[in-house]
DNA sequence: TATGTTGTGGAACATCTTGTTCAGTTATTA
DNA sequence: TAATAACTGAACAAGATGTTCCACAACATA
């Protein structure tokens, strides 16, 4: 890709991250994103069709580089989803959260939470079904499988909801702890 | 209130509610609101100060309805929790959506499920709150209070987005069950 | 270095949406 | 019947969207 390419679509790209973090994703014009990437109006739409493609792309590229990152080298893919392993994926999806080493913390403070929310529940899924077995079995036992992975990835999501509105005081040991509880 | 009044106020709430089942939240415009309630664009704004305060009022009068609805008399509010009772809340509520008498359904139906979905959560949760020692005591013993209230209240709202993506395949009898077990 | 290609910036544009205003009409109330 | 309140319809300014055009800069290739 052409380094302008790039230039162009990593600047407008940044810029709609930062407005999504201070304001409802409704009240950001393309206006706003233009300016604060300081790229021209014809050049967000040579790459963009329209601010929900926009969206729809900078949520595939958040959550693939998160997915990638939890599953990574020298987690061994089976260990990962152990539940009293020092280094659960969950606890390893709080701990990179913590971190904020990729923008998205800021995106689940934001008023656009639920957005990001529910798109991470949605590749949670994914990766909770190929490890069910890891889980309570008796739980399992009972449930339609497909019912039971979309709880597991609910209460997940919803753990990490709890806390951050609770202003994360919790270690990302101890959150992990709680989730592994009310699962 | 005077009749003229809330024929408009009934009018313009009914056609959003139709407009809500069918599109997007952020497509629908207050143009499309005024034809289809068949109002006067002046009459729109005398009413709702914006279509954000409309959809504030839409969701504070559906929801207000429900809840009284689960809480209303024949069901006593200690009963109505217990999780081996016929009459839980739950199922009660599992009940009143499938009959569809309110037009929530449709809603929850839709691209906007999440909105409403979310909304009434907060509201599950004060129901929950007073009642929360009737739930597993194990669990509630191990996890701060504020995180198994929102916990009963996350799994039976994604509960039943399960059940309507599952084109409620399940009687309402069922699905509570498979709440109780997975709660 | 010269040449053709591709992306960019900026302005101008038509179109749509929003929210306000106003004058004329109809319904309610006393 | 008279006064009051709500509604209609149209017109309006302000702002947003998405497109088009052209001059210019950055890139790839020879």
């Amino acid at each position: 890709m052409d380094r302008r390419q790039r230039k162009s679509r990593e600047a407008i790209l940044k810029a709609f991250i930062e407005l999504l973090s201070q304001k409802n994703v409704n009240q950001i014009t393309v206006s706003e994103i233009i300016e604060r990437a300081d790229v021209g109006r014809a050049t967000f739409y040579a790459h963009f069709e329209t601010k929900d493609f926009l969206l729809k792309e900078l949520l595939e590229e958040l959550f693939c580089h998160i997915f990638d990152v939890s599953t990574e080298s020298g987690h061994d893919h089976k260990h990962l989803f152990s539940c009293d392993s020092d280094s659960s994926v969950f606890q390893h999806l709080f701990e990179h959260l913590q971190k904020n080493d990729n923008q998205i913390l800021a995106l689940l403070k934001s008023d656009n939470n639920e957005l990001f929310l529910r798109y991470f529940k949605e590749g949670l899924k994914e990766l909770i079904a190929d490890q069910i077995e890891l889980f309570n079995k008796e739980k399992a036992s009972k449930l339609p499988r497909d019912f039971f992975v979309n709880h597991i990835a609910s209460v997940f999501v919803e753990t990490i909801r709890w806390w951050i509105d609770d202003k994360m005081r919790l270690t990302p040991q101890e959150i992990t702890e709680y989730f592994y509880i009310a699962v």
